[in-house]
DNA sequence: TTGCAGCATTGATTTAAATCAATGCCCGTG
DNA sequence: CACGGGCATTGATTTAAATCAATGCTGCAA
């Protein structure tokens, strides 16, 4: 019944581990050669948008003795649902989504995580979800326990890690209208929409975006098939809305347009 | 196009204020007559499950001349999405269902809030959806500077936060599996069991359950239509699995075999 | 008591998206 | 360069759920 949503790229490989002492991030898919200074985290590119942002140097310098900042592979495992949840994770290069399973194999991814982000939950003390690198990934690996370590003395850190659940949350509330309400053409609106906000310049009359992920995973986050995303996209370009030069690669010509489908109101 | 989704109970109607200074909480939808209580708080119900646990007797009396109790009546609003966000609220007794919006009324709902949850969310100062009372509810009304002043004072009070921020967004990835890739019948039969889940007895044989919100609010917690949840109620009907006596109690008679079905794995 | 409004259920029909199937394209490898 | 594998696209067909429509039930109000 449900074959083409059994789960895609399945290898349910081991963690792809590699740690690394510290790399300094490039925004490639290649980590950078080790470099092995003083305090890593004085060049980190994502330092102002993550966790850490709130420390001051004396902190920073504690805090990066103890993380450390791993390369994930493209389709490895940052870590897999049910394991004990002891690190959290600040996503520096790449992307990583965060899918849960059935058990027949249908998926549903639940977020792309993206460099500033935060990664990990803790129910219990242990992950509920796999979150898994799309393309090649650095990751920055926070224990738990130096988190909590912090928390409590650093409350900007404490208001950042609450702040960012909340985001979060309404984030993810919004997802959920989207799955449970939304027709295909405004599931991929909101999709490419979204990939828009993410970028950091202000949206002009015409917006390049790229895609790290394939259309299984776009299709897995939507609760569409592939078919369908495929589908939709190419009734998007022919309605004049996009150019697709490459399947991970798209140019939104009318994002005001984009964004009124997106909610529903054309 | 989507005339069966326009949102139901539109009424939209302002907050059903009606503050009390406290109300004793009885469990049914009638508040209770004022009794001007030294301490409201020392004799609540859901103090045990509500953040406001971990407060000491005298954190707890300070607390209590800051809160208010109110009183919601059904289809009512707690708060409305993009007011101020300036209070969080426990449920004390009754319901409360989170609601979002599309621009031609299609509704989403993202959670149903029972006793002892917490209720409120802050995304740059603003609510991010409407909540709404299922039924006659009762809310205590925390003001956010409350929750903060104790929050960086009481580390129990912000783990309490944090770990039910977690909670809800495990939930809402659950959630989110459920609406974009589960059947009418594992809709449905999530939907029982995490009701079943919500009791406190174990459930054993037969487990009985009585519903607060009508079919629609059903259908717009599971991404469905009436329609959809009426057939596949009576489907389940016929498999032997449920007994209703009337629309708003059911009798889960085989409540291993629904959890199965809840996961797909029959 | 009757009548009505608001739910819930059930049936008939339509339709949109999943499924099944074939083809094409790109890239890496032999 | 040819080949093969993995993705993406496109077309044909099926099917499940939405829509359209009618009926029934319950409880409240006139």
């Amino acid at each position: 019944m449900f074959d083409s949503l059994k789960a895609r790229d399945a290898a349910p490989t081991e963690c792809g581990a590699q740690i690394f002492r510290f790399g300094r991030p490039d925004n490639n898919t290649q980590a950078s050669r080790n470099s092995a200074l003083a305090s890593p985290c004085a060049s980190c590119k994502v330092r102002g948008k993550a966790v850490c942002a709130g420390l001051n140097d004396e902190e920073m310098e504690d805090f990066s003795r103890n993380i450390h900042t791993r390369l994930v592979k493209a389709g490895k495992a940052v870590y897999r649902e049910s394991e004990a949840a002891d690190n959290f994770y600040t996503v520096v290069t790449g992307e990583v989504r965060l899918a849960n399973l059935l058990g027949d194999g249908r998926r549903q991814l639940t977020a792309f995580k993206s460099a500033g982000d935060l990664l990990g939950e803790n129910k219990k003390g242990f992950y509920q979800s796999d979150a898994e690198a799309v393309c090649d990934t650095i990751v920055c690996q926070i224990p738990l326990s130096l988190l909590e370590k912090y928390s409590n003395d650093v409350p900007a850190m404490y208001a950042s890690l609450a702040t960012k659940a909340q985001e979060e949350l309404c984030e993810l509330r919004h997802h959920a209208v989207l799955l449970g309400r939304k027709t295909p053409l405004e599931k991929i609106a909101t999709f490419l929409c979204g990939r828009m906000d993410k970028l950091d310049g202000k949206q002009e009359d015409q917006v390049a975006i790229d895609l790290t992920m394939g259309r299984g995973d776009v299709a897995d986050f939507l609760g569409l098939t592939i078919e369908t995303v495929s589908r939709t996209i190419t009734k998007l370009k022919n309605m004049g809305l996009l150019l697709v030069p490459n399947p991970h690669h798209f140019v939104i010509r009318n994002p005001a347009r984009l964004r009124r489908i997106a909610e529903g109101e054309e």
